[in-house]
DNA sequence: AATAATTTTGTAAGCGCTTACATTGAAGAG
DNA sequence: CTCTTCAATGTAAGCGCTTACAAAATTATT
């Protein structure tokens, strides 16, 4: 593999003239740039990223932590960063942290140990204190779908109270009277401020909120069948079904299914996210738009 | 942040016996060594992956190149990757080449370029010479779903043909006799093996293969509703659609089912690939399960 | 034509590490 | 008590690049 040694002696040129032809902001002659090309391209030299890397102390790369590498709502948020970051040519290095302590940590870390120049973290696990650390120690650092104290300016988010409100408030607005409800796990802040969202929807239009009519699930597709089946049991009168994410939504709508309802005759069902798969469901399932492609733009 | 330099001072030891310390390989005393953890402790010391990859040759990194960062397929993949690459201590750098040549090739340069130790390339775009250019410089290359001449060893593919097959056969078991067809891309190697088998299966079965119960579609959704369209304007005879993927697959069951088709009782309809969120359709699909994690694991 | 101002190029010192080789010192052999 | 041996540590030369700063070449000014 050429060295910018090389490439230099080819050219009759200095290293530091090389560079500047490859870096394009000092001025070099036309004469000398075209000699420093053409030996490039007859080397076939590629710079070292790496080196690079190391002596400019910029790497032109961001670190993103996603919480799965699969999954429509991570694909998007992938995607959508990979393709703002390559306009502006950097590159994306992505890492999954799997909504655990250790792992999220350590992912991090690995980041940071690469140089990437900032930090995009759905970061679920970690504690409010690291990512505090984080910012103050001068790493650019951006929250996404999590709202930290004192880093409002680093977060981004979106408003699941609004969201819950609006998705419950869209059961209401038909008519429905009985609207059961699949949280996601309540440790989570945006799964409790979804919840608090439908509270409040149900509050306004005079429906009282009864314990029995909720379920709390985990965001996954076999907690939505579970919550099925416990508010079956438990709150047989509900005749629609707000879900806190789409995962859950599907699998509600496959166990009430599977218990013989009729969707959405006998009972409808409300999701979340709006996530690409969420297409394919049949009827297709009404869902509340989470902006996941803006924000990955904006981070 | 602090430097190896700074350690070294701190333990009242050379640099090179903080670097033993960290790589672990060479012998350092047990009394030393407890040292240097302190130093490194109390600093808050991490080492600098780019010093460390220029400095050894060696980045601990794999390349990944896939089609797209969304989609199930490419999520399984990426997943399966990343988690044994990190039971095994090393990482793993994802590019998307957008099955678009040029870009395939810049985001293969750009994973040479940060000099990653080896590269798993889902390539569809890019040509068979520069692939096997790759492969004579040295670095160590692992091909996906795709098979190159003299590449054998470096390329991991499923069977596409027999495939194919297996799906056409299940429904000539299944007794039906006008089986129609939506094929991939047939540019495409994989589309066009896939369709060998599905005409293999009617040869067998004494069925003739007639131009019309086949629709050329582009493994998106959209092109499995057009294909239905097609197919029943064309062949309406069908009682059996096969889709040479999952996506396609569910598009036409959406259109079917506009049309007022009963699924799966007037109409069976099998997919390719199993991917995720197959599981979501209802009814849920026949599927011909590729083993994507299989692959991606070998690989 | 001589000097100043400006542009272009070269020199060399790092960036933070790894690693071959040299040095030290303690333990074992005689 | 000296001579080996060998484990533990240190020294220093890079890895391939960037970038101050210095030097040289060019152009403008008088």
């Amino acid at each position: 593999m050429a060295t910018i040694y090389q490439v230099s002696e080819a050219a009759g040129v200095s290293l530091a003239t090389v560079s500047r032809v490859m870096n394009g902001n000092a001025k070099v002659s036309e004469r000398t740039r075209k000699k420093v090309e053409d030996a490039m391209a007859s080397l076939g030299y590629q710079p070292n990223a790496i080196a690079q890397s190391l002596a400019s102390n910029r790497t032109n790369s961001v670190g993103l932590l996603v919480s799965e590498l699969h999954g429509s709502y991570f694909g998007d948020l992938m995607s959508t960063v990979e393709h703002v970051l390559k306009q502006n040519g950097k590159h994306v290095i992505i890492t999954a942290g799997h909504v655990d302590e250790k792992r999220e940590h350590e992912a991090i870390e690995f980041l940071k140990s690469r140089r990437c120049d900032a930090l995009i973290l759905h970061a679920e696990a970690v504690s409010d204190d690291y990512l505090k650390k984080l910012v103050d120690s001068k790493i650019p650092v951006v929250v996404i779908n999590r709202k930290v104290d004192e880093l409002d300016e680093n977060c981004f988010v979106v408003d699941n109270e609004q969201g819950g409100y609006l998705a419950t408030k869209a059961a209401i607005d038909a008519g429905h009277k009985h609207i059961a409800y699949i949280s996601g796990p309540l440790f989570k802040k945006d799964a409790s401020d979804r919840l608090s969202g439908h509270k409040k929807a149900l509050e306004e239009a005079g429906i009282p909120f009864a314990k029995t009519s909720m379920f709390e699930g985990d965001f996954h597709e076999s907690s939505g069948q579970e919550g099925m089946l416990y508010l079956q049991e438990n709150y047989p009168e509900l005749t629609a079904l707000v879900c806190a994410n789409d995962e859950m939504a599907s699998g509600a709508m496959t166990a009430a299914r599977e218990a013989g309802f009729d969707i959405p005759d006998q009972l409808s069902i409300i999701g979340f996210d709006n996530v690409l798969f969420s297409r394919y469901l049949y009827p297709k399932l009404t869902t509340i738009n989470n902006p996941i492609n803006a924000m990955g733009e904006m981070a």
